[in-house]
DNA sequence: TTGTTCATTGCAAAGGTTTTTCTAAGGCTC
DNA sequence: GAGCCTTAGAAAAACCTTTGCAATGAACAA
């Protein structure tokens, strides 16, 4: 290790630049730029000025400053990542922290590393400007508010932009998601194969697209089937924790009540579940419930909830994959904007043939 | 909004910088970096230059160049955070999850951005200059292998650091971490004041701090309770999936079997119910279980678990928010290194006291 | 000897912002 | 009317890296 004759304060006093390093090996700070780089530039070194550099960085342990270098290359190999917000929480439930995992893998195979923007942009098209600050290179927006205009706002600022779950509003944008119509048939035929003709949906808030697709999808199932529409056939839960719900109580001991559940989400399934244990309502015995998503509760509740998977993992891995490719490669060569991943039945304890008779309705 | 004659291109060209906003407004530079930051400087501008600005200013919708901010004022407002990586996984537990969502609240209040390194840092010192790019003004590790020397590394380069949940090693390293052997008493005293006389340990790993620290804080407490010592008391679970774990299989079903057991942490306990289930045995008719951290899913088992409550989400926002007080202050006025944070006992339905006499065992 | 080629390396500019220093001018006092 | 203070704003330096270009010098061909 090198050491100058003053300079043990180095490590803890300034961090060493290239000029430091210039300054020791006796040349100047462009030689010593092309040397600890890939030399894109035409400056060439002899071989004895290469050596004594490397030598001296070694010695110094050096590391390029991250913004003098961003701000030369308009480049700084960082990925954003915008979340939707709730209440203080960024990373709020499940579904959003598979993505990220996902996210953070595909950035780190791309050697990228991730910002997550801690603003809230859910308000207006105002806030999108904040992000294009030249922090990233680009940015990924995880299930985007539709109501929301941040997207057109990002794209508009010259922004390259990924989605994950989310229709394509803008052209060019890359857009993770699996097909939802897909995913709420194999639930659906799952449970109509093992018997199931009474099946309800319980889902909430149409504001955003998938809860209305995957809503729509069902009826359009009830219909081929020619199944007729239950009153009650839609519950939009505003599920209380563990409380008194009183459209699901109806739901779940009504007279016509249905055999089968098909909730928008894991989340709701497992409430759903909550709901049925502490009414004495047996699950698969007098009820069947499937989920949506595969969240990593799906796999420890009692009974293991039968749902749809959605490859979210891979899902924020491939929006950061495309996203980097769209990066690097500055014309859009082969691209295309909607990639739609196939969801998939696992079917796990919370699905079973349905009794011939309804049974008596246990007294709570 | 003012429109130049020829800038119409503007907003998907190039960025609107400060000397664009200069040169529409008839001035310099300086003057709007003046007009647009809280001024710090000398320069003064009058009324009428500051109108003109603003004015300017607001129909281009200008946003500082981040890397440009960043070298001149060589702050970033930006938080790192590092995590052990497990295979692909950089949040591959909730532990993590729950103390993310904490960072990003913490920095998200002060103001300040986070950056997740997508470096793994597990293997040496070495890599540690990886993380004084001057891309952070500061790093939260958390839970760091304490066999690596990252975290003196990282304070050898002058770099501001706080951890969450570990022994502090270096001083002037502010570490949000809980009392646990607090918590493990909580855990025991719960279990004896239900009448728990035969309690087992199941934990995994030594390697790090914290498993010793409550394997130890239990061994203690058998002794001041003049328990006798079992020889199963511990087992170093490797527990697969699922799967035939003999020891604990034994444990469970032994003839001198505990009718209590402690899990090192909640993962371990959902296991050792799935394990109990599968097996027969009932929770907590035959068996007590206490897990620790209260991560998400212990709310969600069945039983639900009674378990140790770690704050944290808490941890993580307080680590952010003394990490940016320690960036912020230049000095070490009132610097507490070490924050202890209270565990805290959620007794839920995994515990109930003994049966009087073992029950007979099933038959498997 | 003179002109040409080639390797080596330093100069300088650029990237956008912040801050210190300095100038110019106007207004005030005596 | 001269000196001085205040104000407004510009020039320039600095932060650190990257890269096009020029300069230097040596070897080499004519």
């Amino acid at each position: 290790m090198w050491r100058g004759s003053h300079n043990q304060v180095m490590s803890l006093g300034k961090r060493t630049t290239l000029s430091d390093i210039a300054e020791r090996a006796q040349t100047s700070t462009m030689a010593v730029s092309v040397v600890l780089n890939g030399a894109r530039s035409n400056t060439r070194v002899s071989d004895a000025t290469r050596q004594r550099i490397l030598q001296v960085a070694a010695g110094l342990n050096y590391t390029p400053n991250a913004m003098a270098r961003g701000l030369k290359r308009q480049r700084t190999n960082t990925l954003g990542v915008l979340f939707n917000w709730a209440g203080s929480h960024a990373i709020h439930n499940l579904y959003s922290v598979a993505v990220l995992d996902g996210i953070v893998a595909g950035a780190a195979t791309a050697g990228y590393h991730i910002l997550l923007y801690t603003q809230k942009w859910h308000t207006a098209a105002a806030s999108a400007s904040a992000f294009s600050d030249q922090r990233t290179d680009g940015v990924v927006v995880v299930a985007p508010n539709e109501q929301s205009d941040v997207v057109p706002g990002l794209t508009g600022l010259g922004l390259k932009v990924a989605l994950v779950s989310s229709v394509t509003p803008t052209e060019g944008v890359p857009c993770l998601t699996i097909d939802n119509r897909e995913g709420v048939r194999l639930a659906l035929d799952h449970l109509w194969d093992i018997g199931h003709r009474r099946i309800a949906y319980i889902g909430h808030g149409w504001s955003r697209h998938s809860p209305r697709e995957r809503y729509d999808a069902y009826r359009e199932w009830i219909d081929e089937r020619g199944l007729p529409h239950r009153s009650d056939e839609a519950i939009l839960a505003d599920l209380t924790p563990d409380g008194e719900d009183a459209p699901l109580h109806d739901l779940l001991t009504g007279e016509d009540r249905p055999t089968a559940v098909f909730a928008f989400n894991d989340d709701i399934a497992v409430k759903v579940l909550e709901h049925a244990r502490s009414r004495g309502v047996s699950v698969p015995g007098d009820l069947s419930v499937v989920g949506f998503d595969d969240v990593l509760v799906a796999s420890l509740t009692v009974p293991k909830l039968t749902t749809i998977r959605q490859p979210l993992f891979e899902m924020g891995r491939q929006a950061a994959k495309r996203l980097v490719a769209r990066i690097e490669k500055s014309d859009t060569d082969d691209f295309i904007a909607r990639h739609v991943l196939a969801p998939e039945l696992v079917v796990r304890e919370s699905t079973a043939p349905p009794r011939h008779e309804p049974s008596p309705l246990p007294t709570p």
